[in-house]
DNA sequence: CTACTTCCTGACAAATAAGGTCAGGAATTT
DNA sequence: AAATTCCTGACCTTATTTGTCAGGAAGTAG
């Protein structure tokens, strides 16, 4: 059971790491890819991509790097991975990949149980912030 | 966003083709194929590995085939998924593949959300039985 | 200005998983 | 015994995912 390729999770944890580092500055590529354990080159094509969702912006030069222009209790995981979904022709029916291509002509007993499961995925995801993430991991780091 | 692989489906359009001939004696992998527009051979793999979880039976020889050993209001699609998945080492963590290959221990801030994402797919999955598809069918049936 | 650092971009390569096939064998029925 | 069905494991093909690379563009410091 696969819901997010590893490419939007990387996009959230790059976020994520933002969100930990705003009011500091931009932040390099570089240093979200040591933090999130992801690697640079990839990190580097996603939050490319990322700026077209107008979460982040982007500074070269010395001094550069990535910044949210949007404040983390403002972020949901779903605004991210919709996102990231919308980049690659989104789904009407989960089971087939696009409704000329289901055998049933996109009018099958399944699709309204697909629709309930992704209704239910998204509001997960849309009632999770950034900010809730941060918090999260505050309460659990562990003081041994 | 990829729920269940196409194999999985293929295995609950199977069960979903069964309760549909059940008493009528054993249907023939063909048919259901025919019936579900599945790959005859790929479909016999499916089914076979369908045994194990014991929801269905076959019979060989002439007149033989499979047929349901539950009653459709008793199986839920849960059953069918989660047995399916059950087959391939099931993940701790979703995002990670194991919890040693995980950079944050096993501990990260996500995982959490990501169980409860599961926990809201598999709440659709659990309270949908065979029966609740076969009825819903015949309502959508248009009589065009 | 020039050297340095950063992001930017598209093309490309490798690894993995999914989807599907096949041949031959084992039961079962007529 | 002949026909029919399921059974099984090994195999192949394709698609997706995951990443890499080289070179360029933009910004900053000195």
């Amino acid at each position: 059971m696969l819901i997010a390729p590893k490419k939007n999770q990387y996009a959230l944890r790059a976020i994520f790491e933002l969100a930990k580092q705003q009011g500091k500055g931009p932040t390099k590529v570089s240093d979200i890819a040591k933090a999130q354990s992801i690697p640079v080159r990839f990190l580097e094509v996603i939050l490319n991509q990322l700026k077209g969702s107008g979460l982040l912006e982007a500074k070269r030069g010395f001094y550069g790097g990535y910044l949210l222009v949007r404040e983390p209790d403002k972020i949901t995981v779903g605004d991210i991975f919709q996102f990231m979904e919308g980049r690659k022709a989104s789904v009407s029916c989960v089971t087939c990949d696009s409704e000329s291509d289901c055998p049933f002509h996109g009018d099958c007993v399944f699709s309204k149980m697909w629709n309930r499961v992704k209704d239910a995925v998204f509001t997960v995801f849309n009632e999770t912030t950034i900010q809730d993430l941060i918090e999260s991991e505050k309460k659990q780091t562990k003081v041994i």
